[in-house]
DNA sequence: CGCAATTCAATTGCGCACAACTAAATCGCG
DNA sequence: CGCGATTTAGTTGTGCGCAATTGAATTGCG
C-alpha cells in the first residue's frame, strides 16, 4: 500500500471529484449572486462592483482611493476605471488630497448621495431572493471568512 | 409602527450592514480561491476556469461546447474563446459534429490527457490551503448550492 | 415538401480582476 | 539637506463573464 512516486494515488481521484464540487459550487454561487445583483441594481445604473464601492462611500462618505482598496480587496487597476465611470455618471467626484499629493480623496455628490435611498430595497429583495433564513445566511458568512482567511494566509507553491 | 412607504426603514439599515457581509465574504472567498488556483496553475500554464475546462473534458474526454457550458454555467461568449486558447495551447481538439454541423465538439489531445496527472496534486493542495476539515467544505458547499438554486429560481424584478 | 422557428457556436462590446509597469509625491536615513 | 526607497494612482495588456447579435444548420409544422 505504498504511493507510487510521481503518480496519483487512489484519494486523489476522490478529491478531485469533491475539489470539483466546491470550486464548482464557489463559483456558480458568485455568479448566481452577480446575476441577481444585475437585475436588482439595472434601473438603479450601477454594476455589482460599483455597487460596493457606493455602500462603501455611503457609510464613509468620503474616502482615498486607497482605503476603498483596502476594504473591498481591489487594487487601482480595477478601482481606477470603475471610479471614473462612477464620476461620469455623477454619482462620484474625485480629487487629489491637499496634504498629499499622491492620495486621490473620493466623495459623494448630491446625486450619490440621494440614491442611497433607492438603493434601500437592495439588501431586503436579496435577502429573499436566497430564499434562505438569515441565521444560515449568517453560517455562510462565517465559513465563508475563515476559508479566506486561511486562502490568503496559505503559503501555496505551484503544482511541478 | 407602520412603514413610510416609498421610505427605508430602520430594518432595512441592519441588513444593508448584513447584506453587505455577505455579498463582501463571497465576492472576497471567490477571488481568494481564484488566487490560490493562479498561483496552484500557473506553471501548468491554465488559468482557472480553463482548468474547470479541463476537468470536465478529463472526466468525459470529448464534449460539445453545448455540453460544457451546461456543467459549468458558461455560454459561448466565454467558452469559444477559452476553448480557443486551450486549442493553441495544444490541449484540445475542435471539430465540428459530422451529424449535426451546427456543433463543434471538443475533445482532449494527447497532451492534455497527459496533463492530468500533473494536475492531480492540485485538489490536495487546495484543500490544504484552505485550512479546513473535509466536513465543514462540505458543509459550505451545500449551503453554496442552497442559495444558488434558490437565486437561479427566483424572480427577480430591479428596485424602482 | 417548404418555410418559419429553434438550436448552436461565434462574434462584438462592455465591465471587472489582476499583473506589470509608469510617474509623481513623500518619507527617511545618512 | 540630498538622495534612494516607499507609497499612491493611473495605464496597459490579458483573460473572464455576460448581453446582444449574427449566421448557419436543423427541426417541425402545415
Amino acid at each position: 500500500m505504498t504511493t507510487p512516486p510521481g503518480h496519483p494515488v487512489a484519494s486523489d481521484e476522490r478529491l478531485l471529484r469533491l475539489d470539483q464540487q466546491i470550486c464548482f459550487s464557489l463559483n456558480a454561487a458568485s455568479r448566481a449572486f452577480g446575476g441577481v445583483y444585475r437585475v436588482l441594481l439595472k434601473d438603479l445604473g450601477l454594476t455589482y462592483p460599483q455597487y460596493l464601492v457606493m455602500l462603501v462611500l455611503w457609510e464613509d462618505g468620503e474616502l482615498p482611493v486607497k482605503r476603498i482598496g483596502e476594504r473591498l480587496r481591489l487594487d487601482s487597476g480595477t478601482l481606477s476605471p470603475l471610479l471614473k465611470r462612477l464620476e461620469a455618471a455623477g454619482l462620484v467626484h474625485r480629487e487629489r488630497s491637499p496634504e498629499d499629493e499622491r492620495s486621490v480623496t473620493v466623495a459623494l455628490t448630491p446625486a450619490g448621495v440621494a440614491l442611497r435611498e433607492r438603493a434601500g430595497q437592495v439588501p431586503r429583495r436579496l435577502l429573499t431572493a436566497t430564499g434562505m433564513p438569515v441565521e444560515d445566511l449568517a453560517a455562510l458568512r462565517v465559513l465563508l471568512d475563515q476559508v479566506t482567511a486561511a486562502l490568503d494566509s496559505a503559503a501555496v507553491e505551484p503544482v511541478e
